[in-house]
DNA sequence: TAACTTTATTCGCATAACCGAATATATTGA
DNA sequence: TCAATATATTCGGTTATGCGAATAAAGTTA
């Protein structure tokens, strides 16, 4: 394998964490375990969604390489793997943020615009 | 609209950030455009893909609020909008660093692994 | 206006992602 | 082993995403 398919590989690694996060199920998920680790039934409770819809989320986060899964008896706990990734998700809601707030004050500036 | 729908439509829209940068062009197209701002044209060569898929491509990052558009004559100039998105790119491409490095690692502890 | 350059869109199609429902697998404890 | 609990997977169908090819639209210059 060459150098530029090495960076091939690699940059579709990094697009194919991006799709990892590419859900907002999944992101809520990231930010839940940040606070502790837990198993499937807690999350999928906490998230507000079925438990094969869980199972099928952390495996995609698995897979990825963004969450771990210890086995505690019978139940599996799920952690995240890295806080760098609470830190990356910070960044894109700090700039999603930036955004609504400009155009928050677009709205305020000009009154003759009734949605958004 | 009450807190937590505008939480869930907040997450919801981070969720359509990640999932633009959920492409490995897309993610080439960030990074040159954190280089210097460019046309289409230009950028279209640069990564190695049509003008038309380039344009389409340009009109998700655009849309998601990733990159500014600004007509220069009779090409457009795109701009990456924040420095923000590199940063949690290469927060993400560095915990793949690491899941990568640590995969190797364990090839070399381990010889007969023959494949990964 | 006509020819040319640059960018954007549409069309038809293929593939990937996601879901609910049902079912399978794994573990524990009686 | 059997019942109960926890988790994972499969199935069928729907929606979303991507592409190339062709074409439209916007801007420039003669």
């Amino acid at each position: 394998m060459d150098k530029s398919t090495l960076a091939r590989e690699v940059t579709q690694l990094h697009a194919e964490i991006c799709s990892a996060l590419a859900d907002p199920r999944r992101i809520l998920m990231l930010y839940t375990l940040h606070e502790c680790s837990r198993n499937v039934g807690d999350l999928a409770v906490e998230i507000g969604i079925s438990q094969p819809a869980t199972s099928r989320h952390l495996k995609i986060l698995k897979q990825r390489g963004l969450v771990s899964a210890t086995r505690k008896g019978a139940s599996v706990e799920y952690a995240l793997i890295d806080e760098r990734l609470i830190q990356a998700l910070d960044l894109l809601r700090a700039v999603l943020y930036d955004r609504l707030t400009q155009r928050a004050n677009l709205v305020e500036e000009a009154a003759n615009y009734t949605e958004w």
